[in-house]
DNA sequence: CGACCGTTTGAATCACCTCAAGAGCGGTGG
DNA sequence: CCACCGCTCTTGAGGTGATTCAAACGGTCG
């Protein structure tokens, strides 16, 4: 059972579950306690491939996976995008035949948590099945909003929204001069994510550049105006801010 | 507390869990037994408010609803659709706060069922619990294929696939030659499911007439070739097909 | 009756795609 | 070592799909 780097990414999905529902310290060891065994993947691997059945869920150490979607054509688009500290498919626990692949985007490793012990966890203590109900519930709402970016927002606003969702969920300080993250994804990627082809991505890349909002060179996206991006992007976190929820009290109304 | 078409409604709701779910005669006598008050909308009636704070959850009756997002600009995009028998806001057990409001898009009937009275049937049956889970998830995995329906396929695609899926979803004899569902919403809601301007609607609708397809005329839907149509649409409805999974033996792997 | 809404069609414009080509870069094999 | 391949990024030109503006028609409601 692999620690180190597992228990730093297990801590961030702590916080990611305690910030939205409230856990006490048992609960919190418990999650803390999940065994787990490290792999790693190269861009573009499967790390959970279609119609795969799976045991354990994939907590993600660092790097990005996504799942994705094509259509019988063949076409591909990329539906939900995870980084360091998401369980990518907490969904398998009671969904364990995947309808979508799960793969890596860049490098990345990956703490396989098995299922036995997530639904212990969830059995054994009432708080931890609703934090995980919850968790799939947010999950769900980041899609939600994707079908928003694709249906009605235009290229340079979809990439924007996509830069400044991933800043808030990697929970980086807005309020800082330099706003920077690693995302060593190609253009070809980012078009996946946004139902763009990977020619407009580059020209709208190139535009969102040119005024001022944003780089994306080497792997590492640079911010360059957070105010500006997140006004070309019409961003709103409200879809990501939900505050933590008390699941103890028996009947609370 | 009302009952009647309530009923009805009740046994569809529990027929959508059991496809997904086994659950045993005791858990589907209390699934059957939960109370609940009736309400009643008009078309584009808010049946939840952005932002409001429920203590009950939608079960639909009759009609369709919708859940819509907006941008900070005000285009509106209906992120997911509800018909009979779906619990259009079971997240809404753990997650109270709608972040997207849940509009009436035809004339429809609503059964409030409390969330306390949720709550109490998901913490006396486990499986009830993962049930209702599970449920959040098949939701999620159909917004996930508006994703790919927004992103990657063009205008007739797009609404050939919607007209797909709810074929599928009423459940629909797909060998039937007369393939037909009441769908009474103007050409503009239907615009906001898939992400298109009234007037392109327009246009694509008679294209998609003009090649033998399907017709909406008068709030009714008139598939004309099945076999076609899922086949413009690159239709695949292995994404709503989850067979049932048994989540009472306590540590299955 | 007039006002309004939904449907339908036309014409012009805009957004995005497709095809194509060149430059840079890393990896492979002769 | 160099020639070559494949992949990514970049830019151009032309085509398709979707939007926008506009106008006409029928139905419904006040």
């Amino acid at each position: 059972m692999a620690r180190n780097g597992g228990d730093e990414a297990l801590a961030l999905f702590l916080e990611r579950l305690t910030k939205r529902s409230v856990l006490n310290g048992e609960e919190r060891e418990a999650v803390l306690a999940l065994p787990m065994r490290e792999k790693r993947y190269a861009p573009g691997e499967d790390i959970v491939g279609f119609g795969e059945e799976v045991h354990h869920s994939c907590l993600v150490g660092d790097g990005f996976a996504a799942r994705f979607a094509e259509t019988a054509d063949g076409d591909r688009q990329s539906i939900a995008l995870h980084i360091a500290g998401d369980m990518a498919d907490l969904h398998s626990v009671v969904s364990p035949k995947a309808i979508t692949p799960l793969q890596a985007l860049s490098a990345c490793s990956i703490y396989q948590i098995p299922h036995a012990e997530l639904r212990r966890a969830a059995n054994r203590f009432n708080a931890i099945a609703y934090a995980f109900w919850r968790d799939g519930i947010v999950d769900a709402a980041i899609i939600a909003q994707s079908v928003l970016n694709l249906g009605q927002r235009k290229a340079p606003a979809r990439i924007a929204h996509v830069f400044c969702e991933i800043a808030v969920r990697k929970k980086l300080d807005i309020s800082k001069q330099a706003l920077t993250f690693g995302f060593p994804i190609t253009q070809k990627q980012l078009g996946e994510l946004v139902g763009l082809h990977a020619v407009h991505v580059n020209r709208t890349l190139k535009k969102l550049r040119a005024d001022g909002l944003v780089t994306m060179d080497d792997g590492t996206v640079n911010i360059l105006s957070w105010r500006g991006l997140a006004e070309r992007a019409a961003f709103d976190p409200f879809y990501l801010q939900l505050e933590p929820l008390d699941f103890h009290a028996g009947d609370r109304r």
